[in-house]
DNA sequence: GCCTATTACGTTCCGCGTAAGGATG
DNA sequence: CATCCTTACGCGGAACGTAATAGGC
């Protein structure tokens, strides 16, 4: 099995015409039916049905048509992984940021650390707690900064910042007799999947 | 690019010894740099560092290496994936069940359902059911069967039976003189990733 | 009769092995 | 000097294109 082979097959199965999916890598029609031919030989697997005037996949195609297209694009990642990793680039870090952490300022300490570490890609998205939470969950995101407002047995809890949580109320409000002894205290959590 | 060259790459990777990575892929040691090498030029990445004696891997090369350890891995499920489909496979179900699903009866629902839909791979596991709940969320298993004494934004919860939680104390005891109106009830949930 | 896929055949390119070269411990 | 990787060269096979064949609309 090669890859160039997966790609016949793909533009294949997507245009479902022979001739269309020649042109479209490029190369003769007769080529194809014979590559993809050979690719069935060799699977044990009829993938399509050639009824002389219209192509159609089987139910094998359609999974092996699935796994093909990930597999494709996982190729082009894989390159696309080394020549990074070539230029010095570590990887890419998507963060994703909670209202208040972005209200507190670590933003400026992303760009802080963007400039230390120009070798990594960093991204970033400002999302609610617990849509980021989520995000990165599904791994989307490989980092959240949110406040540790949420429950997950998948992400690791870490604390990068305590700030103190103020209470403002009027002199006359019956509360404010008793002095500020703030227990209640909001920390900004730095969470990895 | 070609999956051949990968495995090629592979095998000197993991053996760094391109003449034991000869034997291993059964090919001749020569045509192993000429391949690498190409490789090597098509990506623009020099994955391995040649010391005339000894070969290690760049930085670069690891990541590939993982990249394409994974790739292959992925090729060998296609045509696994294709060829079961080919036979009538429609796919393989990894079950992950609780132990009150266990306790309950629903291993011989599933002796059942396996039984009757011969075409689907049917796999069970036991586990507690926070470990069940997380394998599911990993993707090692599409349904678990527990009580749902959990949360998970990820998973879909669908309830295929209800049984009564029952409560056996001594008629000496208080709380027997009030007459059963249990309002604890226990529940088997279905949950999808 | 036109469009589309398969089969047949010749050419070209590429991957492979053998042989030779160079470097290192 | 032995080991190990690279470069050089010739061969065989496979992929490609052109041409011819067969089958639907």
């Amino acid at each position: 099995m090669d890859l160039r082979q997966l790609r016949y097959f793909v533009a294949v199965a997507e245009e479902l015409h022979f001739t269309r999916a020649a042109r479209r890598v490029h190369v003769a029609q007769p080529t194809l039916s014979h590559q993809v031919g050979l690719l069935e030989k060799e699977l044990g697997v009829t993938l399509l049905t050639r009824s002389k005037r219209h192509v159609e996949l089987t139910h094998a195609g359609r999974i092996f048509l699935n796994e093909a297209q990930r597999l494709l694009r996982s190729a082009d990642d894989a390159v696309q992984a080394a020549q990074s990793a070539q230029a010095g680039r570590l990887g890419q870090l998507m963060v994703v940021c909670g209202p208040t952490a972005a209200y507190v300022g670590l933003l400026g300490m992303l760009e802080l650390y963007r400039r230390g570490s120009p070798q990594v890609d960093l991204h970033l998205i400002e999302s609610p707690v617990v849509d980021a939470v989520v995000t990165v969950e599904q791994g989307s995101a490989d980092v959240g900064l949110v406040v540790p407002y949420f429950e997950s047995s998948l992400l690791k809890r870490e604390t990068v910042l305590e700030l103190p949580l103020l209470a403002a109320l009027p002199k006359s409000h019956p509360l404010a007799a008793a002095s500020c002894s703030d227990s209640g205290e909001d920390r900004v959590s730095f969470n990895v999947s």
